[in-house]
DNA sequence: GTTCGACGGTTTACATGTAAGGTGGCCGTC
DNA sequence: GACGGCCACCTTACATGTAAACCGTCGAAC
């Protein structure tokens, strides 16, 4: 025995590095959509070499967070509101599905889980909390569909929430947070009742009440 | 094949084309699941360098069709019957989901192709030409994803079926031809009545129909 | 006979070189 | 002053170099 086994090397990839600080760089509107990713310049401004960053470039396009046109080079994609639309009509499924497939293998961990987030969800709902109750109405749904046990389910749904992210860049769709609230609630009480069905058609509901949100801006307004 | 056909003339990207050539080689066979995806091995059966095999390997891991681990290269990706039965679980609200929205957008023009489509399977199924068969069974869902307007569902949906190409390798799932031609009559009679709903109920059930196989084989004879 | 550790070969991951293609600016022409 | 072609710069895409990590093997010690 050498010793001591360190777990923290294993995840020391430049290419994973520059890929996280792309997004956040995205995600945090340093990039704006639109903008240019042109690896020499990147290369240069994070201090490493050009092989990195274009793997993570490549990765970017691969995940629609940036486009690129051949001998042109990439930019960071935009989602306008037509194509969120078509995305909350994928989530819609998803989401219905997740909750399905939870119901068929939820337990009381689940449900109990799944209160206090509402729970949370209602009390910084109440003290105008945003963040609070951002990350209690992000973790009802996460704790969904990890309860799928459909690992192609969480992948889609990250990937949809990906979009939605990079679309709120400059949209916000939301219903208020009394609907939301009382969307959850009757999802969750459908989950405890072990009625899958229901469960799917409640989880549809809330996302469809969503999508109508932006479909009524997309005519409205803008 | 997502949109190989770039008009533009000068679409001579060496790395585009090791891409399409590892799939083929993973879809006839000749780099069977499990087989190692070794840059340098390949770059040099191939008789390009390094950068656009590299290239190329990214992509497929990135669509799944390889795994790799970091530092240990990336080898051709196995679907198993598990996995399968997930997918299709997915597949079955996104082919309801093209359905609806078919519906809604749908035209006398889709309703025609669709019954050609049916004709030549049914054609087809009578003069067990396998090939045939499969063909006009692809090319009525394809034509129904394609009405749906929603081009993520058409990418996810062709997603889907990279992975059930590849799964196919090792599995076979066919709920018997007549059980498939009847489920597509049911379907493009709901698309014809304009009943949306009755789509999204055909087109899923066709789906669940499928799955059941899958989950039958998972649980009878390995 | 089994276990352990050193060694060679192979590969990944990052770095860098370079030809060809594209872009935008600049200048001359009308 | 508007327009069109030329040129210089920048970037992409491919090629290649290289340190370090990993694998399998082999041999020695117990």
């Amino acid at each position: 025995m050498v010793g001591v086994n360190e777990k923290t090397a294993a995840r020391t990839r430049v290419a994973d590095a520059v890929y996280e600080r792309l997004r956040e760089m995205i995600f945090t509107g340093e990039l704006s959509p639109g903008a240019r990713l042109s690896v020499p310049a990147l290369a240069e401004s994070l201090d490493v070499s050009r092989s990195p960053v274009r793997d993570a470039v490549l990765r970017l396009v691969q995940e629609r967070l940036a486009s690129e046109e051949p001998r042109r080079g990439a930019i960071v994609a935009s989602v306008g509101l037509a194509e969120l639309v078509s995305i909350y009509e994928i989530r819609e499924v998803l989401e219905g599905l997740a909750a399905r497939l939870a119901v068929e293998n939820a337990g009381r961990k689940l449900v109990r889980a799944l209160k206090e987030a509402l729970d949370e969800h209602e009390a910084a709902t109440r003290t105008a909390d945003l963040a609070a109750s951002t990350e209690a109405d992000l973790r009802f749904h996460r704790l969904i569909r990890e309860a799928a046990g459909n690992p192609e389910v969480i992948r889609l749904l990250d990937d949809v929430q990906t979009q939605v992210r990079l679309a709120m860049r400059t949209t916000t769709v939301t219903a208020g947070p009394r609907q939301a609230i009382d969307d959850h609630r009757a999802i969750l009480t459908a989950i405890e009742s072990g009625d899958a069905v229901a469960a799917e058609q409640a989880a549809r509901a809330h996302i469809f009440r969503l999508r109508s949100v932006l479909l009524r801006q997309l005519e409205g307004g803008e």
